[in-house]
RNA sequence: GGAGAGAUGGCCGAGAGGUCGAAGGCACUCCCCUGCUAAGGGAGCAUAGGAUCAAAAGUUCUAUCGAGGGUUCGAAUCCCUCUCUCUCCGCCA
């Protein structure tokens, strides 16, 4: 959420740079609103100030024993004109919020201006691809030939987008996810945590998933208690750790990381991607997430794409870093890098993590806050980001790993996490 | 699942229809005093929004005592619904 005082003061500069990102808004619209938004409320309260006076006087009276009928007749009165005025500004005002949920947040100055991915910039790249002097596989053929990989089995349980992994290919997964979060808690400072994988609407409009991408979002019901969801990402609970919170600057920043499964509906998606891991209903992810002082959001954001990096530089995969334009950033970040891991059956750069930095957009929303020098109460920066997803990192390991006979070498660093096993398929 | 108790400012905790945005304490900030090992005195100290203002400061108004509704001229205080926490019983990986 964008701070409405922002609105007030340099509407047009906002609604310009909100252009860039392809978010058209209707200025005329939101300023006569907010005239009448103006209009209304200093109505409405100064006819709550008459009233509170009389009713002072009212207790006054009494306590004196004196005659209070005249001075109820004009509360009243007061009452009365009071009514409609409330209806209307609650109208007005629940007008305005509509307008001001929906929109994106600002993008840094430092953010290319762009419609859409084609528009993104590559800051570097890491790693060299390998070069195979036999015909490669793509990781679907590679582990279903070896027989890890279930599509078949797991539509049956679930439908389609859900997957089966098997014996050592199960083993692989969990081995990535346990190195991803040994190396964040021990390299790089954050905290692990164990986090619910359902949670209730509020936390979801805290990180601002809701209300506007509700179809992407599986959700359970809870009779009397309304709906919840499934976690689309870890961003979420963690970042919401800190909602309605006031911290001690001394806290700051927070570093928290989870390993958690990710349900995602993205009913749109069908058609791209549908072959395999890349785009799943549910896939793990170890996030990170970094609650930071304002002042430090940008060093914060360099630093968390680094420890994210760090994990494909020890997995030696070959990858790039590339900063989202304008026009392809996700509503709540003010800056994004992504970081695209080799595939070579695609013979491309796909993504394996988002990391960006959102200011203060969730946290206004969230009334995170910290207590700064002078002992006010400011609102924290937040920042995301995948460290990383551990499906595609899987997917990467068996393409960019693969042997001529179609098994698997295993990442040295990932040895020590599956008993000493160097090559994943390899007939006994 | 059953029975009971509770939710007040950064924290603890009083208040039980009127002058309560809320006593007192702790913490914090500033000042004074004091040569000392969690010493004393004084002042300040909730959040959000509005108006005024070029802006800041200041002034002023409104809302907020878990959330939402209701009663009333007036609600932290009374009524209803919900949420959460705690205690006891039951069940359970």
């Amino acid at each position: 959420m964008l701070d409405i005082q922002l609105l007030r003061t340099d509407l047009d500069r906002v609604v310009a740079r909100l252009a860039t990102r392809g978010f058209q808004f209707d200025a005329t619209q939101f300023r006569a609103l907010e005239e009448e938004r103006k209009r209304i409320q200093v109505r409405a309260q100064t006819l709550q100030a008459e009233r509170n006076q009389a009713s002072k006087a009212i207790g006054q009276a009494k306590a004196k024993d004196e005659d209070t009928t005249a001075l109820m007749q004009d509360v009243s009165r007061i009452n009365e004109a009071l009514k409609e005025d409330e209806a209307e500004l609650l109208d007005v005002q629940t007008r305005l919020e509509g307008l001001l949920l929906d929109f994106p947040n600002l993008p840094h100055a430092s953010v290319p201006v762009g419609k859409s991915e084609v528009d993104n910039v590559e800051v570097r790249r890491v790693g060299t691809p390998r070069v195979f002097d036999f015909p490669i596989k793509d990781h679907v053929n590679l582990g279903e030939s070896l027989g890890l990989l279930d599509f078949e089995t797991a539509s049956k349980l679930s439908g389609a987008r859900f997957s089966i992994l098997k014996g050592e290919l199960s083993h692989l997964h969990r081995a990535l996810s346990q190195f991803m979060l040994d190396t964040h808690t021990r390299d790089h400072g954050y905290t692990e945590m164990y986090v619910p994988y359902v949670v209730n609407a509020e936390t979801l409009r805290g990180t601002w998933q809701l209300p506007k991408f509700e179809a992407d979002l599986f959700s359970v019901p809870r009779g009397e208690q309304g709906k919840h969801y499934l976690i689309p990402t870890a961003e979420v609970p963690l970042t919401n750790v800190v909602r309605d919170a006031i911290l001690k600057e001394d806290d700051l920043p927070l570093r928290l990381t989870a390993h958690t499964p990710c349900f995602r509906s993205e009913a749109g998606s069908y058609g791209k991607d549908v072959r395999g891991l890349i785009r799943q209903h549910q896939f793990d992810k170890v996030e990170l997430v970094q609650i930071v002082h304002p002042e430090l959001s940008y060093a914060a954001l360099e630093e968390l794409t680094g420890h994210a990096e760090k994990i494909l530089q020890l997995l030696e995969l070959p990858y790039r870093v590339i900063v989202l334009c304008t026009g392809d950033m996700g509503a709540g970040s003010c800056k994004t890098y992504d970081i695209e891991v080799w595939l070579p059956a695609q013979n491309t750069y796909r993504e394996i993590s988002s990391c960006s930095n959102c200011e203060a957009f969730q946290a206004r929303r969230m009334q995170a806050r910290f207590r700064n020098k002078k002992g006010k109460p400011e609102l924290v920066h937040t920042l995301n980001g995948s460290g990383v997803a551990v499906g595609r990192a899987l997917v990467a390991i068996l393409e960019n790993y693969q042997n001529v006979d179609g098994t698997i070498e295993v990442p040295s660093v990932l040895r020590p996490y599956m008993g000493g096993t160097a090559v994943i398929g390899r007939k006994r």
